[in-house]
DNA sequence: AGTGAATGATTTGGGGGCTAACCACCGGGC
DNA sequence: GCCCGGTGGTTAGCCCCCAAATCATTCACT
């Protein structure tokens, strides 16, 4: 009478499948995945959490750019092009962001004094309020999250994020 | 006359808002943005060279579990289910990916022996010679990736993401 | 057996992101 | 002065993903 097999583990799969082709680097593999999975939790739980907010993460990224430049540079603005390129997004993502944000009166666009291409983005009074009233917790939960991690760790971390992102562009090329 | 004032780094805006905000962790959110940053040009780089072979990053992962599956396993097929939760994502999402896989005929869905509420996913002999003809490539570019990393780096770097892991829960408490 | 809770897949509706194509404007070279 | 490549913002169209609601089936309990 038989029995069920014993389950077979993600890491057997991976060393059984590194018999056939040989190029597979096992732990190069469990690495990159490992990455991949804990962000997308973590842009996952961004996401959720800002939705309490009425906020994305996109959104709240851009109000906290511009509350910073804001605080330390006084109101100057900053333009799309700008923050498209703090946020990590297309330009033409950073219009539908900055839609959004206007029609909830959260920021306005003022024009550009020198460049009519261009205008620059303004935190309104009530976005000020909301983030006066939402950083705290935020703050305490970003530190709560990396409070397992002492200061040395985290700049270990830091440094081997930044080897993987240097290989990025031979990750792509053709 | 006036000059233009000396830009201002990320860093030194953090600095000052943690003037404000006391709960602000300077050191935690630099890492976190790190984190965030990083995976998401990862997760973009992967959908740019899935594309190239008319896949997209959700679609690969599944097909690439199912081909592990079906050198260690034989082919019993897996459910949706199954593939969801070890793709990370949500059972609708699955639901979709499916359809574009099997309408490009790379999978096929055939009746679950024992229980009709379900199915078994099985990759088509098509999707087995994709495979054969991507992986190799697929897995000299992550192994490249990750090349700037030593074996004892790489266990380091996965050991700092399950802590961070860790905390999700607390980030996303009430 | 029979009923209700649980489980699995799907549909619907919506948001976020991207690329490519577009228009408006700037600025340098002739 | 005028043209023209470069730059900035927007639009249109697409894909991926999700949550919530829906439908079918199974399972446990009486």
């Amino acid at each position: 009478m038989s029995v069920s097999a014993p389950p077979i583990t993600r890491y057997e799969r991976l060393q059984r499948l590194a018999r056939r082709f040989p190029q597979l680097d096992a732990t190069a593999i469990e690495s990159c995945v490992a990455l991949l999975r804990l962000s997308n939790e973590l842009a996952g739980a961004y996401e959720a959490r800002m939705s309490r907010h009425g906020l994305s993460s996109g959104r709240f990224t851009v109000l906290i750019r511009l509350f910073s430049s804001l605080e330390s540079e006084g109101d100057q603005g900053l333009t799309p092009a700008e923050l498209a390129e703090n946020s990590c997004v297309s330009r033409a993502t950073m219009t539908g962001l900055l839609d959004t944000l206007e029609k909830d009166g959260l920021i306005s666009r003022q024009d550009h004094p020198e460049d009519r291409r261009m205008y620059t983005v303004h935190l309104t009074p009530k976005a000020q309020r909301l983030l006066e009233d939402l950083l705290p917790e935020h703050f305490s939960r970003v530190a709560t999250l990396m409070s397992d991690l002492d200061e040395t760790e985290r700049t270990t971390l830091r440094e081997l994020l930044t080897k993987v992102s240097g290989r990025l562009p031979s990750f792509l090329e053709p």
